[in-house]
DNA sequence: GAAAATACTTAGAATTCGTCTG
DNA sequence: CAGACGAATTCTAAGTATTTTC
């Protein structure tokens, strides 16, 4: 991989301009027809013209953009549009899919929820309640907690004094673990033997604690000032907070940025009383160093602390997991995502975001919605508190909302991957895709055939789903403008995005895309197209401004409507999972080979996980110590082999020593020690040769989306299977954790 | 029928953890 | 035995897609 880097930046920022049917709305009526969404919007135009102007000149600002050549994706387009019908998928009724026989739910009628007022051990005491109730779930669930509680109290009890390991204490420690891992696995909650429930129900019975909240403000140390145009000010407790939001992002690029600066100035004053808000009018006459210290100084000393000290931490954090980490889900104790309620500070948007800076405000109970079962222990407000509300919705998945200030978003407390009901989501997903599988060859037939079509709008989402299905890239629904950073997917994308060439490179008729897609991470390509998706796009872009929607009678919503038709649950994003999925089984079919050693197959697996990322366009910025580990690693290989070229020496020496000196046995010996550690040699040397490849092409490109979110994870087990690589290799804890379902029902025949 | 609201997945950055090494 | 480094985990922003509202 590598390939030519390309320089310039992604075109984009700029002022969308109105498309050809805004202009037509516009003409039959000044306000009427392309009102705007939000009413307070005055002035648009005027403020259009300008943010125009403006929006040009951050482009050129725009340099920090990471610049990245998508590696061609040719080399996987052949796999996956060759792919014949006539590998005869499975049949796509996931829910049929299951070896062995369903088990039918233990609870199909809402549960008897004792009301209890407070008592802090509630879930565990009520789950073993229930089992006692269920002798179904006795042995999993109940024995389970009891055994897994075990571990943890011989770890508190034996604390970290045990300096010097033996290798007994090793031992023990490895079986202990895997004695803890068989037990987590006899009481995973196996849903996936079990029926699903009917349309649009998610639950029967839900049961939590409620959210968890940061802890309040505490003013700042009396040795600790804040400095306005030279002089200490004491700030109120507001400002004071937001100020050491501030503070603590000094070293960030964001507080170096103007629209940074000038959003936290702005929301910082409005956190001021009156007196600090006179007194306080430039940004520029701020002195937050000594807050910035203090935090620095609270960092470190966070990083000096003693074992003992940080063990009290650990213990503390793991009392709250204890607490809020977990609900109970029909029956069953499942880890919560994202229990903690997110703390004030200021938004970090990615890319140019007209929002950075702003204040996140403090979320109190007053503004959050708790979501569960009618009859389970309501969760507790924080004393003197009370929550927005509390519904008893069954149809959803989350547990706590509550609407953020900035974007006037949502946010929600779910479940964890690791849970029945994402899981159960994934695994549905993948069944879309493997459907897709089975007829995608009818669609694109059907595309091509679109692409002549008289209809404009037919036209132009047949070409946008040949880029879709041909590229992998996301939908592009529309954005407010001015409220997000300027990014686009497919049918949002702008005529100033594409450069149309007749001619380049020896090939005929290729596109070079160049545009910031999600979280502002450039997608720059080359693609080669057929003649007639080149003709469309020149239509399409003519008589238009660069600022012009390319495809102007399509959005997503039309387009999944289209997709929809064609095969249930089809929408846009299902052609990402479809194709990353298809692209890893191929690579991984021509890339590894039994005879193999280990450390070629993990980079087989690796190079055929890269292949997906890069048609994904997951990228990173490649680590700041880059370099300098990969001079490390090198060094060391160096050394390496420096070694290994003595030992064979020394292994040369001593045969003929042997030779000589007939056959003593003593030498013999010594023959055979020299051998295995010249073997020893080969094999670490190998060994870090392929870590080298590996880290190297992984430089910008990241792994870990398409693994967790795009590829299927039965394709991955069915490869450790058949090539006997542990699965631990290639998925951690958490992975399997959150591909259980996958682990435990494929086989080593597993085919997308 | 468009806009807004809602619910959920996908995403990279930031932080923390664990282990290897000098 | 610290401290460097990579891996794992956490965090929350930014998407997609559907449903509701006007």
């Amino acid at each position: 991989m590598g390939g030519e880097k390309n320089v310039g930046q992604a075109k984009g920022g700029k002022a969308k301009a109105k498309t050809p049917r805004q202009r037509l709305s516009d003409k039959e009526g000044s306000s009427g027809g392309d009102a705007p969404r939000k009413s307070t919007k005055p002035n648009k135009e005027r403020t259009k013209a300008t943010a125009k102007s403006q929006r040009a000149e951050k482009v050129k600002v725009q340099k920090k953009v990471k610049a990245f050549k998508t590696e061609s994706v040719e080399s996987f387009d052949d796999v996956r549009f060759n792919l014949a019908v006539k590998e005869e998928p499975e049949d796509g009724d996931f829910a049929q899919e299951k070896r062995g026989k369903k088990r039918k739910r233990p609870e199909d009628e809402p549960m008897e929820g004792p009301s209890c007022s407070s008592a802090t051990p509630m879930l565990n005491r009520k789950l073993k309640e229930k089992d006692e109730a269920d002798p179904r779930t006795e042995k999993n669930t109940k024995e389970g907690i009891k055994k897994e509680k075990k571990p943890k109290k011989e770890e508190a009890e034996h604390p970290v004094t045990t300096k010097k390991k033996s290798k007994e204490e090793i031992e023990a420690a490895k079986a202990l673990k895997i004695k803890k891992r068989e037990e987590e696995e006899q009481q995973r909650w196996r849903w996936w033997e079990e029926d699903k429930y009917e349309d649009g129900v998610k639950w029967k019975f839900l049961e939590h604690r409620g959210p968890f909240f940061p802890p309040e403000y505490q003013h700042l140390p009396d040795n600790v000032n804040f400095y306005y145009n030279g002089k200490v000010v004491k700030l109120g407790l507001a400002a004071e907070e937001v100020a050491l939001f501030f503070a603590q992002m000094l070293d960030h690029e964001y507080t170096t940025k103007d629209v940074f600066r000038n959003n936290f100035f702005k929301d910082w004053r409005k956190e001021m009383t009156l007196e600090e808000r006179v007194l306080i009018s430039d940004l520029n006459k701020c002195d937050f160093r000594e807050l910035h210290n203090m935090h620095k100084e609270k960092v470190e000393a966070r990083k000096a602390m003693s074992k003992e000290e940080k063990l009290v931490m650990k213990e503390a954090n793991q009392k709250i997991v204890e607490e809020y980490g977990f609900c109970i889900l029909d029956h069953h104790r499942e880890r919560i995502g994202n229990f903690k309620i997110e703390p004030p500070g200021l938004f970090r948007g990615r890319g140019e975001h007209p929002k950075q800076g702003m204040l996140k405000k403090r979320i109190q109970p007053e503004d959050v919605i708790i979501n569960c079962e009618k009859k389970s222990c309501i969760p507790e407000p924080p004393a003197g508190h009370h929550w927005k509300e509390v519904r008893h919705d069954n149809t959803v998945t989350w547990l706590a909302s509550w609407t953020e200030n900035v974007q006037g978003s949502c946010k929600y407390v779910m479940l964890n991957p690791s849970s029945k009901l994402k899981g159960e989501k994934d695994w549905e997903k993948y069944e879309v895709a493997r459907r897709l599988k089975s007829c995608v060859n009818g669609i694109r037939q059907q595309y091509q055939q679109d692409i002549k079509s008289k209809q404009m709008e037919t036209r132009q989402r047949a070409v946008a789903l040949y880029f879709i299905d041909k590229l992998a890239l996301r939908a592009g629904n529309e954005k407010e403008e001015g409220e997000t950073a300027d990014t686009v997917g497919c049918c949002s994308l702008r005529v100033e995005h594409l450069t149309l060439h007749d001619l380049l490179e020896d090939k005929d008729c290729v596109v070079e895309f160049d545009f910031l897609g999600k979280d502002c991470i450039r997608y720059y390509n080359k693609v080669p197209v057929t003649k007639r998706v080149f003709k469309n796009l020149k239509l399409f872009m003519k008589n238009k401004e660069p600022g012009d929607d390319l495809f102007d009678r399509l959005n997503t919503c039309l387009l999944n409507k289209h997709l929809s038709s064609l095969l249930p649950g089809l929408t846009a994003k299902v052609f990402r999972t479809f194709n990353a999925s298809i692209t890893l089984q191929e690579q991984l079919r021509q890339l590894s080979n039994m005879t193999d050693n280990p450390a070629e197959k993990l980079l087989s697996y690796n190079r055929a996980n890269r292949a997906v990322a890069v048609l994904c366009n997951h990228q990173r910025v490649p680590p700041k110590t880059f370099d300098q580990s990969m001079a490390n690693l090198q060094s060391k290989i160096d050394g390496r082999r420096e070694q290994l070229a003595l030992a064979k020496s020394e292994l040369k020496l001593a045969k003929k020593e042997v030779q000589a000196h007939s056959s003593d046995s003593k030498l013999q010996a010594v023959v055979e020690r020299k051998k295995k550690a010249v073997q020893r040699c080969e094999e670490q040397l190998m060994k870090m040769e392929v870590q080298a490849t590996n880290r190297e092409e992984n430089k910008q490109i990241a792994l870990g989306t398409s693994k967790l979110n795009y590829l299927d994870p039965r394709i991955s087990v069915a490869w450790c299977k058949n090539m006997e690589v542990p699965l631990d290799k290639i998925y951690n804890k958490s992975q399997r954790d959150k591909f259980a379902w996958a682990v435990d029902m494929t086989g080593a025949d597993f085919i997308f």
